[in-house]
DNA sequence: AACCCGGGGTC
DNA sequence: GACCCAGGGTT
């Protein structure tokens, strides 16, 4: 058996197997580049079945580069919440602008000329050459290397730049024929997702068992190696929810029904952690009468950080409310202005991240019975406990 | 090379 | 709780 008969036994086992198993994706309906592009870069450390939803909203909203390079950022923004790694869809921006400008409106389709583009690299760069360009290219993600990393026993850790190289080179070996590399590569990641996976493999139905050596030395569960991981710092937090009935209650209290509350939120940094995205901040109401309501502590956690906050609700009055803005500009060193915005823009208008998603559900809650109730009381300071509440911290 | 950047599903 | 997901950018 030479070489080169192993090599085309393993590239028609794994594409005779993948054709049988592929799954029915969104994306995999036809090979038109943007949808390839923006699919690609969803599916970046995202589940597939994760992203999808949000994949068939952002086509509707944007079906080509050139709406995409004339989005309004925060719409944009909003597309995106909930996904993470918000620069992402940053990046996408910046790169359909830079397709309409420099490359005419004309995707390009080369790995070296995608690798230019922001938030396209070595994988992704790979991905749409070889799916949308029919280009000889490797795609190597996660699964690849924990596949190729099983396969061979692969020593050295794939996500340092020496393991890296090396991995790339390995999988390049096995690179099929231009045409067929699109398919080479869905194979192998179809291949982690629904065989080869990280914690209980399916060997017995792997088209590469017969090649696989920690299958043989069933030692599948040592691949691919994995590097010490630092721990996660912990921020302490302590959040105000700061709300004021909307202008419309005061003109219109003849209908209560219709009453609906403001709440203030302001720009995070462009810089940095869920950077351009909204956040109700940490200024304490001062000075008059105002109504406060706990919204209970809730742990948000990252890879890299964990949040450990306090919230509480105020509800304060409408020229306090105008009074705190400005306050609130002149705090920050590049004042992106503190307003007060409906309710029920956040997050649908307003993208809120996910970490603040509790307080605010808790918060509309306790605005929305405040509203249904008739407000002939005097009450100036209430605290509502949590512990009927423990389904809205998710 | 090390660090930063989200959120969610799974076991 | 630990792992890890169709990774890329910055320092």
């Amino acid at each position: 058996m030479n070489p080169t008969y192993i090599k085309e036994q393993f590239i028609q086992n794994l594409l005779i197997w993948y054709e049988r198993n592929k799954r029915e994706l969104a994306f995999r309906k036809d090979k038109n580049p943007y949808r390839i592009w923006i699919s690609e870069i969803m599916a970046q450390q995202t589940r597939i079945e994760t992203m999808i939803p949000y994949f068939e909203r952002f086509i509707q909203k944007y079906p080509d580069v050139k709406s995409l390079s004339q989005a309004d950022d925060d719409e944009l923004m909003a597309m995106w919440q909930g996904l993470g790694y918000y620069s992402r869809a940053r990046s996408l921006k910046k790169a359909a602008i830079m397709i309409m400008e420099e490359y005419d409106g004309v995707f390009p389709l080369k790995k070296e000329e995608l690798k230019k583009l922001p938030g396209i690299g070595d994988y992704t760069a790979g991905a749409i050459a070889s799916i949308a360009g029919r280009q000889k290219a490797s795609a190597i993600d996660g699964n690849v290397i924990r596949v190729f990393s099983r396969l061979f026993e692969f020593g050295e850790d794939p996500g340092k730049a020496s393991g890296k190289k090396q991995m790339t080179a390995l999988v390049e070996a096995f690179l099929p024929e231009a045409d067929l590399c699109g398919d080479f590569n869905q194979a192998l990641m179809e291949i982690g997702a629904l065989v080869c996976l990280p914690k209980s493999p399916s060997c017995s139905f792997c088209p590469l068992e017969k090649f696989c050596l920690s299958r043989k030395s069933g030692k599948q569960l040592e691949y691919p190696m994995k590097s010490i991981k630092k721990p996660r710092t912990i921020e302490n937090r302590e959040i105000w929810v700061i709300a004021r009935e909307s202008m419309e209650n005061k003109k219109d209290h003849s209908h209560v029904s219709r009453a609906s509350y403001d709440i203030k939120i302001q720009k995070r940094s462009e810089k940095g952690l869920l950077s351009g995205l909204f956040e109700f901040g940490e200024q304490k109401p001062q000075g008059k009468e105002y109504r406060v309501f706990d919204l209970g502590s809730y742990i948000h956690i990252f890879s890299h950080k964990e949040w450990h906050m306090n919230a509480k609700l105020a509800v304060i009055s409408y020229e306090d409310s105008e009074r705190l803005c400005q306050q609130t500009d002149s705090l920050q060193k590049k004042p992106d202005h503190a307003q007060f915005v409906p309710m029920d823009d956040i997050a649908s208008v307003y993208a809120l991240p996910t970490a603040f998603m509790p307080f605010f559900n808790r918060a509309r809650k306790i605005l929305n019975d405040q509203v249904n109730m008739n407000q002939s009381d005097s009450m100036t300071i209430q605290t509502i406990g949590l512990e009927n509440e423990k389904d809205e911290f998710k």
